[in-house]
DNA sequence: CCGTTAAATGAAACCCATTATCAATAGAAC
DNA sequence: GTTCTATTGATAATGGGTTTCATTTAACGG
């Protein structure tokens, strides 16, 4: 693993006097190799299936790490959990959440972005960051 | 009290073999007098000023209640509890949370529900219900 | 009114995702 | 290597919210 983003995060470790662990390592692949958007527990699953001495602390640990370096995004569709995706080179995006099956779309309309400028500034209003989620049954689901 | 969201009340609770009680009759007073997005402890603490052996249990009992006859929205913000906004004749409407003060401002924008109809469908996706957060500051801590 | 029945209540136990604690381990720099 | 300090895993703790259960109390019929 020599990825882009490899470098990310130890350019994050190394600035901040952290360290480099075989730990984070392996949490970080677990994450960069999966393109869900994954719970702390999935993720848990996914890095014991490689590394069983990973504890589930460590994960929530480093999936904060990945969140402040900028590599993950932290997501709440409202369901009691969190989830993470992947925020390296990825754009600015909102989601779609099918309740019967769990699928997630990402998506962007420039419109909508603008519109909330607008409506923003009407009131007075500075964003620093926005969410859209919108819920409901997805094409295959219908 | 004898208000028209009380009467909403007593129909849901009779339709459904439930029944009127003092403990329901202070919790739905309290959130009406209350203009603000209450959690459940704050609503606790707002019944219990006037009733004092209201339990804690019963106001989220009662919180649910008001949600399912449709008198209350349920909001999550993601600062890890739900707060409950008043339904009843209220439109729909999406939320600017400033994170200095906590002050929240409600907005509606008809086209960016049009778009957000529009992306959807583009995707064969059916929105059942969908939330538009902004955070950021508002005028007054500018 | 009074009795019966089932819903509602309060207190406390419980749940569950997440965070903090702490002794033991292991990177990193010299 | 040695030293220093961050990191780790196991586990306890946290905190909003829900469930449990014995007791209370609405609601309805007579």
């Amino acid at each position: 693993m020599a990825s882009k983003e490899l470098e990310v995060l130890e350019d994050y470790i190394t600035q901040n006097n952290l360290k480099i662990t075989r730990q984070r390592r392996a949490v970080l692949k677990a994450f960069l190799d999966c393109e869900e958007h994954v719970s702390a527990e999935d993720l848990y699953r996914l890095v014991t299936a490689a590394e069983p001495k990973v504890g589930l602390a460590t994960v929530y640990r480093t999936l904060a790490l990945l969140t402040q370096s900028g590599l993950a995004s932290e997501l709440d569709f409202g369901d009691g959990q969190k989830r993470y995706e992947h925020k390296y080179m990825h754009g600015h995006h909102d989601h779609m959440i099918c309740t019967e099956c769990g699928k997630i779309i990402e998506f962007n309309h420039p419109l909508i972005e603008k519109f909330q400028e607008e409506v923003a500034a009407r009131n007075g209003f500075t964003i620093t960051s926005h969410k859209l989620d919108m819920f409901g049954i997805c094409s295959e689901c219908r």
